[in-house]
DNA sequence: CGTTGCGTTGATCTCTATCAAAAAAGGTGG
DNA sequence: CCACCTTTTTTGATAGAGATCAACGCAACG
């Protein structure tokens, strides 16, 4: 696919005309990543934010003594580092790839003068804004009130779908990984795990986690 | 004060002219809180959202059982859920003044119809987006990575200002309130901030905290 | 095969919430 | 200004959640 295709499917730029299509695409760039690569470290300067096209990357902070903790997952449609941009110099966190992603990566300064040009998509972006800090004061909220068990719940029934009768939870990421997005380390995660399994309200099979009872489960939300 | 010189100084209009001053000032009108009243509560409607002219208010959110959790106190020119605005359709935390308080209440309708016109403020409103997002980011990692201690020290050192030579902390909150901020509550703020005494670090004088070594309050950050 | 990293399990320890109660601070009405 | 009541703050004792440390099974991989 084309960079003018594909910036066509970015929501950003969906209402935009073929002229227009083709001046972003003038300034903005394919960026492939490999699983593991970084895109961006905290800390580095901050002159573009990213579209993510395909795979998944991970955001994170590592504390002074190394310890990672996940700031979000962002797959497919997602913007990355759009908080950046308007703000100060640097990201403020690190920014890796979980598989083999491309993304397009769109310029501060240029995206700016596009905003100033078209103002509909600088309220396209403040609706993105929007949902991220929305994100965040939930994040903020959960770290603060609620316990690991009601995290993990929270965590296995937002992205759980219906398959074939059964109701699953895929794992796209490692168990190491979802410990540090839900805020502890792998050793407590596997033991809610085993409490929940304990308890017949979830099996494991695989890289997918099934859930046997989801009024139980909601009931530790 | 009249609502037309208030206006203009707000950070987000004091670029406009005074013709459209009087436009921003014929749909926005201002507010006055007295200590303990509520602007909005969680889930009402978010139909406008507001900038602090003077006084105080809190941010909050309540767990289910009733547990209040300080998102964050806004004073003097900061705006109030300018997050809520571009997105859904609900205030997602409380709102309450700390004292009394008056606030320009800016309709959320109005005010897209202003970007749309003036889209250097929409790169205005975006700047403060990304400022309160960058707030949220590192809450999130504070509460996942740092203990109360590394919180209260840091609390303590943003909000300490040289005083004729000593570097002080005014609370201009409860400490009830400043357990509610940093995530806590008030039995482990009280003992806390006996540790930081019985250490030498800190000493109280009626509302305010002196530093009294600062590095060694440094080296809990 | 040895090595390396991930996941699980067990024992222990630390931090912080909870419960209880006293002390201190603020109002309020007489 | 004082007695009274309410709220805030402090202190103590206890309990519980989760981190840390250590060890082991297991799969992936050179």
């Amino acid at each position: 696919m084309s960079l003018h295709d594909t910036l066509q499917h970015i929501f950003l730029f969906d209402t935009l005309n073929d002229k227009d299509i083709q001046l972003v695409a003038s300034f903005c760039s394919l960026r492939h990543l490999s699983k593991g690569e970084h895109i961006f470290h905290e800390g580095d300067t901050a002159d573009a934010f990213f579209a993510v096209v395909s795979g998944k990357v991970k955001i994170y902070k590592l504390s002074p003594d190394g310890q990672e903790y996940i700031l979000a997952i962002q797959g497919k449609g997602h913007l990355v580092a759009e908080a950046a941009i308007f703000d100060q110099e640097t990201y403020p966190a690190y920014c890796q790839g979980l598989e083999d992603t491309t993304l397009v990566r769109i310029p501060k300064d240029d995206f700016i003068q596009l905003i100033l040009k078209h103002a509909d998509i600088a309220l396209k972006i403040l609706h993105a804004y929007s949902k991220r800090l929305r994100y965040f004061v939930m994040q903020v909220e959960e770290l603060s009130l609620r316990d690991i068990k009601s995290r993990l719940a929270k965590y296995i029934n937002e992205n759980s779908m219906e398959y074939n009768g059964q109701t699953v939870c895929r794992l796209s990421i490692s168990k190491k990984e979802l410990a540090a997005l839900l805020g502890t380390i792998p050793e407590t995660l596997s033991r809610t795990l085993k409490y929940y399994k304990d308890e017949n309200i979830i099996q494991e099979r695989e890289q997918d986690i099934l859930i046997l009872n989801s009024t139980k489960l909601r009931a530790h939300l």
